[in-house]
DNA sequence: ATTGGTGCAAATGCTTTGCATAAAG
DNA sequence: CTTTATGCAAAGCATTTGCACCAAT
């Protein structure tokens, strides 16, 4: 895989964030860095990088993907009302895998825990507008 | 929430169902009972049953959602291939709470795992293919 | 020099919406 | 009779793609 500026640009980005953006949040970062920078270079390297297995592609709630460039294993919250994704911190996950008693012929890859609830700024809201 | 026979039939054929259908498989599935439904029906009904949770409105992998009439609790395992879910059995999925150390300010409402993995029909077509 | 990547704009595909009509309670 | 749901077509939005140009190796 060719190193271009803009891929470089766009995978120390997404590893600098912690916030697990869609791919329009990381494409307003990177171009206040590559002010010439078009969306469809951000979505093609997004998509190269997680082939790569250089970042994670993060395809739950909401309509829009989002990214986090630490692959390290982990888990994620995701809040059910603003589609915002937090990192969970767990014990050891991977001891998950002994739960499976059936898996249906698939081979399994990867597993994760996966996490739905409120986030604290949604939180906070409900208090002060009481929706 | 109003009964029609739409919505009626919609509910109906998704709880038959065990594939875990898209809206548009599903509409395929109900227009032949109600030749005359229109798609937009199928997702707004499909919106307020889960919303109800009558049913379950699945996110992850691929660009469609996919839908699961089954509201007991399980786990999945998505296709990385063909973006199939299955159902996956498991030992009481609800001891995972355990695991959480630190959850960030989410109030945390629900967790499952997911697995992902290749299904039979993807291994099948690597075979002989060899792709 | 060759191959792969980029920017732009147009296209795609899933999903949602506005509106007039129809059905449910 | 009032309210909610439907069908249709159009709009929306995130993402992808075709193509000519450019840059990395």
């Amino acid at each position: 895989m060719r190193i271009t500026s803009q891929r470089e640009i766009i995978l120390e980005e997404l590893q600098r964030l912690k916030t697990h953006p869609t791919a329009d949040e990381l494409y307003e970062v990177v171009k206040k860095r590559l002010p010439r920078i078009s969306i469809a270079t951000v979505y093609r390297n997004l998509e190269r990088l997680s082939e790569a297995g250089m970042i994670h592609k993060l395809e739950y709630g909401g309509r829009q993907k989002r990214f986090d460039g630490d692959t390290s294993p982990h888990s994620h919250v995701v809040c059910v009302r603003c589609g915002r994704i937090s990192d969970v911190e767990t014990r050891d996950d991977m001891e998950i895998l002994d739960i499976v008693v059936d898996s249906k012929g698939y081979q399994i890859l990867k597993c994760g825990v996966q996490f739905e609830g409120i986030c604290p700024f949604c939180q906070e809201r409900s208090k002060s507008k009481k929706d």
